[in-house]
DNA sequence: TATTTGACCAAGA
DNA sequence: ATCTTGGCCAAAT
């Protein structure tokens, strides 16, 4: 089971409306390695069954999407979330922790 | 085998 | 609040 895998299985487990970020999500594997989840997500060959777009940056800012930040956006605000620019507001209601 | 590349993050200025 | 810097580590080159 390789490292990517792993980030794939996790990120099936975020609900909709919902989103959590590279960090929880190494953390959640037992490493530091922030930079590599987002290695892993940018070259995700499950989407959309894996849904990489509820990955957000520490603070609440959309860091980067294979297909645009822009699609990205539209993908979350359809499942209720809410934004200033690209960064998302009241981060702590929608943030899921495992 | 070695080097480079990021969808990151914390701390400092 | 914003910007820069240094450290991080799996994968691709």
């Amino acid at each position: 089971m390789s490292f990517s895998e792993r980030v794939y299985r996790l990120c099936r487990a975020i609900p909709e409306g919902k989103v959590t970020t590279y960090k929880i999500l190494a953390e959640k594997l037992g490493v530091r390695a922030y930079r590599a989840v987002g290695n892993a997500l940018n070259r995700n060959p499950y989407a959309p069954e894996v849904p990489c777009h509820r990955v957000v940056g520490g603070d609440g800012s959309l860091v980067g999407f294979a297909h645009g930040l822009v699609k990205k956006r539209a993908l979350l605000r359809k499942e209720g979330i809410r934004f200033r620019g690209f960064r998302i507001i009241e981060l702590d209601k929608v943030l899921y922790r495992f």
